[in-house]
DNA sequence: CAAAATACGTAACATAAGATACAGCGCTCC
DNA sequence: GGAGCGCTGTATCTTATGTTACGTATTTTG
């Protein structure tokens, strides 16, 4: 049963022509506004023009544009009027295998931030942002992205920021420019990589401060460790999820980017003169 | 300070004639929809007339109707952009600067999925599963870890994965070996890159099917793209959040690996063996 | 109470919006 | 490789929407 018009379109959109899709996948975007502007503004946001915009509603069954903009006010009335219904998607019953996985997400990430005390993050991105040498970021096999995702970020709004990429012997051998007054970020779930480990070791000898990101059951690397995120990662899935590891390190760029704001901001800019 | 137009309105209801008055009233008994519909539509809805209308939102300070429908209109996408830091009070009892953030990255994802119905993640899955071809993955600036986290787990269900890193250049090339049976799956963000649209261009002309990872203002390339998933990133930090579209990265992996069952476990096997 | 000023609605107008016809193009299928 | 079909955009037309002018009603004020 269909109940809404994002449902139907979303239910007909694998059997439309180009454009009308194309028109589809604007409406859905920011659902339901760019319906409720002109049939030009429409056409326009989609990048198609006015008829294609026409035959899109018509396709939905409408008999003319105005009809389709009533059916939305009058579906948006009924939104407003209830925030709770707010059921654009209807938790489908037992039937999607998606909303289990977003639910197990979501509940990853809210255990994950309620073993996170605002002062470990603060912590952290104190470390992060107070280091007086390098940082390095290392992953796993699946963690890795995780390691460049925030390497990105931190390369940003501070110098000497490095990731650790390629096959084992090369990052090894950087070990010899870390000392005590560096930081180094690894990322390591479940099956623990034994690489990461030895190298965490060394590291640790040489007097390098470790920020860990692993998952609940601690990789052997917390050893060495000076911080620990533990993130959840059980999903109804084959794979485990990084997700709740992501939003914490997200939310770390965030508060090193904070806490770095006026160096910060100068680095920024320099950075865009530099285009 | 005035923010929303029903402020304004309240503001200046008392200073208002009759007419001008029921006017006001009407719209604010179920604003803002009233205000959407046609100056005739709503006249009738408040008992007056049209002039009525108006004048009423000229004394409002708007130069004409449709500036003031305008105005209602981006009013309602700030509203429905951010549902829970507007209808529930955010004050959660983490207070730090870490609440909101990830308050607002779980936001992020419900509504990312509430636009996403479950047929068009199997749609997309399927796609990703039944290609006969090869699948590349790229990704922008700071979404580049998302198409390689990906590409790590899809890699390993099924074979001809490849994710396109390096120089532009590289990867131009490589669309020689890209062909109507390919999938060509792209990250992009704001702010967009040049270079992904040119790439996504030529490789849509030679007839790969685009599966495009965006934001809610949609990537230029979502022209090209015969799947279009738009993810909400807007977190309070000086970074947009990538949160939204990891998790629905992570869904779909898992969706490829449920269609692929039979086929994959067959692999994983034949991988496991291999060690 | 009378006169002026303001408010309101009717009706005509101009403009911008939605709808349609048609031609070009690309795609698919013989 | 060619014929047919279907999709898309340009240009044109039509509708209806917002706007304005003006006359009447109503209220306010001296």
């Amino acid at each position: 049963m269909i109940s809404s018009i994002a449902e139907l379109i979303s239910d007909r959109i694998g059997a439309m022509p180009a454009g009308e899709r194309r028109a589809a996948q604007t409406l859905i975007a920011n659902y339901p506004l760019t319906g409720l502007k002109t049939v030009a503004e429409f056409s326009t946001a989609a990048g198609v023009s006015s008829p294609t915009i026409l035959r899109f509603v018509a396709r939905l069954g409408f008999q003319n544009y105005p009809e389709f903009q009533s059916a939305l006010q009058d579906e948006l009335a009924a939104q407003l009027q209830s925030p709770a219904s707010r059921t654009l998607n209807p938790a489908s019953p037992g039937g999607g295998a998606v909303s289990p996985m977003l639910e197990a997400t979501l509940d990853n990430m809210r255990e994950t931030f309620r073993h996170l005390s605002d002062k470990q993050l603060a912590d952290i991105a104190a470390t992060l942002a107070e280091r007086r040498g390098k940082t390095f970021l290392i992953g796993g096999r699946f963690t890795d992205p995780l390691a460049r995702y925030m390497a990105a970020h931190l390369a940003i709004i501070q110098p000497d920021v490095y990731h650790l990429a390629g096959q084992e012997s090369i990052w090894r051998d950087r070990l010899i420019d870390m000392g005590k007054r560096d930081v180094l970020v690894i990322f390591d779930i479940r099956r623990y990589q034994e690489s990461l480990l030895r190298f965490a070791e060394k590291a640790h000898d040489r007097g390098v401060q470790i920020v860990l990101f692993t998952d609940q059951w601690l990789s052997p690397i917390a050893r060495f460790a000076r911080h620990v995120i533990a993130g959840r990662t059980a999903v109804p899935s084959a794979w485990d999820s990084s997700a709740a590891l992501f939003v914490v390190a997200e939310t770390l760029i965030g508060a090193v980017t904070r806490q770095l704001e006026a160096a910060g901001a100068k680095r920024i800019r320099d950075l865009e003169s530099l285009r």
